[in-house]
RNA sequence: GAAGCUGGCCAGACAGUCGCUGCCAUCCCUCGUGGGUGGGAGAGGAAAGUCCGGGCUCCGCAGAGCAGGAUGCCGGCUAACGGCCGGACGCCGCGAGGCGAUGGAAAGUGCCACAGAAAACAUACCGCCUAAGUCCGGCUCGCCGGAUUUGCCGCCCGCAAGGGCGGCAAGUCCCCCAAGUAGAGCAGAUGCGCCAGUGGCAACGCUGGUGGCGGGCUCGGCGAGCCGGGCCGGUAAGGGUGAAAAGGUGCGAAGCGGCGCAAGCCGCUUGGGGGCUUUCGGCGAGGGUGACCGUCAGGUCAGCCGAAGCCAAAUGUCACCGUAAGAGCGCACCGCGCUCCUGGCAACAGGGGCGGCAGGGUAAACCCCAUCCGGAGCAAGACCAAGUAGGGGAACGACAGUGCUGCUCGCGCUGUUCCCGGGUAGGUCGCUCGAGCGUGCGGGCAACCGUACGCCUAGAGGAAUGACUGUCCACGACAGAACCCGGCUUAUCGGCCAGCUUUUUUC
């Protein structure tokens, strides 16, 4: 099970994880955020299990997507990209950059929702058009 | 030009838009894991495998022995190395060059496919030899009795008692014999015998019959001799195999074989052990000399002489063995071993001399030898905040457990008592200025070293380099930092540069 990126879960305190919130005014006075910075990411361990297990799930062929209303003004975005699914660690970044460039257009879709990506199988290079529409597909679930 | 060899370098480029992570400056706020603006930086030659070596950090430092691991031609470089450079040697390549864990195989153990008698030294096997022994087979020759006791039967002699002869059965013995245990059967009318007839005075015949004896033939038993084979025994040379079975090659001479009319040419061989022995030599009971010691019996040491006998033995000689046959040599070179000289720091190379040519390979098989090796690793480790009883020090110390890489000894810890006050992935540091990079100069064949000047070149922490558009080209491989260096190995699209080699003037 996805060594690399279980690693975090155990540890987050609860004391110190609501502090996130109050960013959201800097990006909220422009029209269309477009960043990701660290107010959009899902951070300490107890976030990515809350999402895991009060989520909702959504099930393609390429991801898995969890998802969960977070009382905030904005989206958070969380990666799962196990090495059992893409052993190669430099497409393994070239997933997580796809999954992160088609996240980032599409911010309002999941704004006040936290969002958990995790990937299922391999993606190849020439068969990237096909996981990013379904990446886009999933994600127009989550509103609904 | 083409084909190659070696070394080095690059790792799509440019522009625009939207984004990401640090840094610097500045600004804003709800003051922190926040945000805005500007500037500048932002993966690799392998970042990989984690295979070596080191730095750094903590732990241990009480060691000793055994075990374990690594390395393995020589010299140098280096912080260190299993790396690099230079050299030596071996192999490969026409060559530039490439490859090589390259100490020891007379310390021991093991292994060596197939083939082969045999894969390691001692045999066994084939082959060869074979006196005696033993077994089997063949051929030839010989033998298949005698004496005696008892019983029965037959015949003869005698009036009878009884005696004689022969046969059979059982038993005993062996003077003699190479053998006597075992004989059985068949045929034939001729040698003997017997019967009948007949001739003759007789000796002696003739004719016919008979199958008793001898002889013949067949089978059988036994013995001897010879031959052959097996076992046992001996065995030096030889044994188409194989990567390898104990040196090789050349010349001359000799011999044999083949080819050729011949001259001549070609091929093969020139081995093996053994007996005897002169001289020289060794051992040798003992004798004698000198020195020393001594309890005066002798002892020790060093020379000398030395009977019988034994050992060794070049050479000589003698036959013998093997080979299709015969000859039963000589010289030289290479290799091998020992030794000396020269050059080299050394590995090693060159040369000279001597030699009874005696000993397969494998050590990335165990092993032996030499050298080196404390453990764990940045989740190391340090600090801070918040927070519960985990930790540290000292003293004592029997058992048990446990730690010190493994084992043994040994030492420590857990245990008890007393004292101290804070473990942990929440954060900060460690975290990038370093065995650093570039250029020049100097030293060195080189690896590398020294020096001057210049430069700062990712530091994330769910983890940063991407997406889209356009243009161009040789159409873009392998692949993503996680404490840092030096290496090795592996993956890899294409291309560039330098030096060199071969072929050579057109492939």
């Amino acid at each position: 099970m996805a060594f690399s990126s279980a690693r975090a879960p155990r540890a987050a305190k609860p004391s110190s994880a609501p502090v996130g919130p109050r960013a959201a005014r800097g990006s909220a006075s422009k029209a269309l955020p477009h960043s990701l910075r660290g107010a959009h990411r899902l951070r300490y361990a107890e976030e990515f299990a809350a999402v895991f297990a009060q989520g909702s799930t959504r099930t393609g062929v390429y991801f898995r997507i969890h998802f969960r209303p977070n009382k905030l003004p904005q989206g958070r975005l969380g990666l799962v990209v196990p090495k059992r699914a893409e052993p190669a660690a430099t497409r393994r970044n070239y997933a997580k950059r796809l999954i992160r460039e088609l996240v980032r257009s599409r911010l309002r879709d999941i704004q006040g929702f936290d969002l958990v990506v995790r990937l299922r199988k391999a993606i190849l290079r020439e068969d990237a058009p096909l996981a990013r529409a379904e990446l886009e597909r999933l994600l127009g679930e989550v509103r609904q």
